[in-house]
DNA sequence: AATTTATATTATAATCGTTCTAAACTGTTG
DNA sequence: CAACAGTTTAGAACGATTATAATATAAATT
C-alpha cells in the first residue's frame, strides 16, 4: 500500500500538477497487491461507484493517457472496439480468453523467449507483443 | 490473375451470391501478385478514385466482414483507432513502423517459432500473434 | 498572503468510425 | 416469370473518444 506522499511525489517527478482527480485515479489503479487490466469505462464506473466525489470522464480519458504517456500504464489492443490498459508495465505478453472477454498475463514460464532474427533496417525495436487468443475446444476457431 | 468466374464459385462456395459489389471488391483485393494490408477507408478510397460505380460504405464493411468471417481477410489490430485488414490468410506475424504507420508481414526466417509452454486449461489455442513495433532510432521507446 | 500565471477540470458539443434501418433492388429457385 | 430470400443503399443512429471554452486550482512571484 502506496502513501497519498508517494504519488505526490511519482506525479511531480513526471512534470504532472498532483490534482485531487489524479491522486484518487492513482489510488485505484495501484494501490493494489496485483496489477490489472481495465478499459476507461471500467475505471469511470469503479470511481463512480466506490467513492463519493465524481471525476468527469474527459479527465479520466485525460489522466489515464497521461498515465500511459508516462509509463505508468501500457495500453493493449486486442481489437478495434476494446482498448484495455494494465498496470503491469513490465514487460510480458497476454492470453485472451475470447469465451469471457478476459485479458490474462503471461509469466515467462508460459511463453518463452520470442525470437527475432531480422529486424527492419535502420528501425529500432520499440515492443514485441504476443496475444495469445484462446477459446473453449468446441468454439470454432480461425 | 483470376478469372472473374473464379471469384463467382469462390463466392457461391461459401453461401455468398456473387453480386457485382462483392465481385468488384474481389478484384481489387485479390487480383494482385502481393498479399497487402487495408483499412476499410483505403478500400473505400480505391474504389472511388478507380472505377467509375460507387459501392455503398455500408456494402463495403458488411463485405469486407463477411470475407473475413468466411476466411478471406484476417483482422490485425494495431491500435484501437486502426483497423487493419490482411489479405495474407497464413499464419505470420508483423512489424509495426511507428513512424511511417506501415505494417510489415514478417517470415519464418524473420521470427521464430513462440514456445507457448502452458496454456489455460480447458481452453484452446485460436491464434498465436506477435506484433513487433519498430520505429527509426532517434524516436522515443516504450 | 495576495497576485499572477500556467495548468487542470468540467460539462457539453463535436467528431469519427462503425452499425442499424427500412425501402428498393437483385439473384436464385421453382 | 413469379415469388422469395438475400443484398444494397442512403442516411440516421450510435458509442467511444476528443475538442471547446469557461471555471477552478496549483504553483510561482511579489
Amino acid at each position: 500500500m502506496y502513501k497519498n506522499s508517494e504519488f505526490v511525489s511519482k506525479l511531480r517527478n513526471s512534470g504532472l500538477r498532483p490534482t485531487k482527480q489524479r491522486l484518487k485515479i492513482c489510488e485505484v489503479l495501484f494501490n493494489r497487491d496485483k496489477t490489472f487490466h481495465f478499459t476507461i469505462n471500467d475505471l469511470a464506473k469503479n470511481i463512480s461507484e466506490n467513492f463519493n466525489e465524481k471525476i468527469s470522464l474527459a479527465t479520466i480519458y485525460n489522466t489515464v493517457h497521461a498515465f500511459k504517456d508516462k509509463g505508468y500504464l501500457k495500453e493493449i489492443t486486442i481489437s478495434s472496439d476494446k482498448s484495455y490498459f494494465d498496470t503491469n508495465i513490465t514487460k510480458h505478453h497476454h492470453f485472451y480468453d475470447e469465451d469471457t472477454n478476459l485479458l490474462i498475463d503471461c509469466n515467462d514460464n508460459e511463453i518463452g523467449k520470442v525470437n527475432i532474427k531480422n529486424n527492419i533496417t535502420g528501425k529500432k525495436i520499440s515492443s514485441v507483443e504476443v496475444l495469445v487468443r484462446v477459446a473453449s475446444d468446441t468454439q470454432n476457431q480461425n
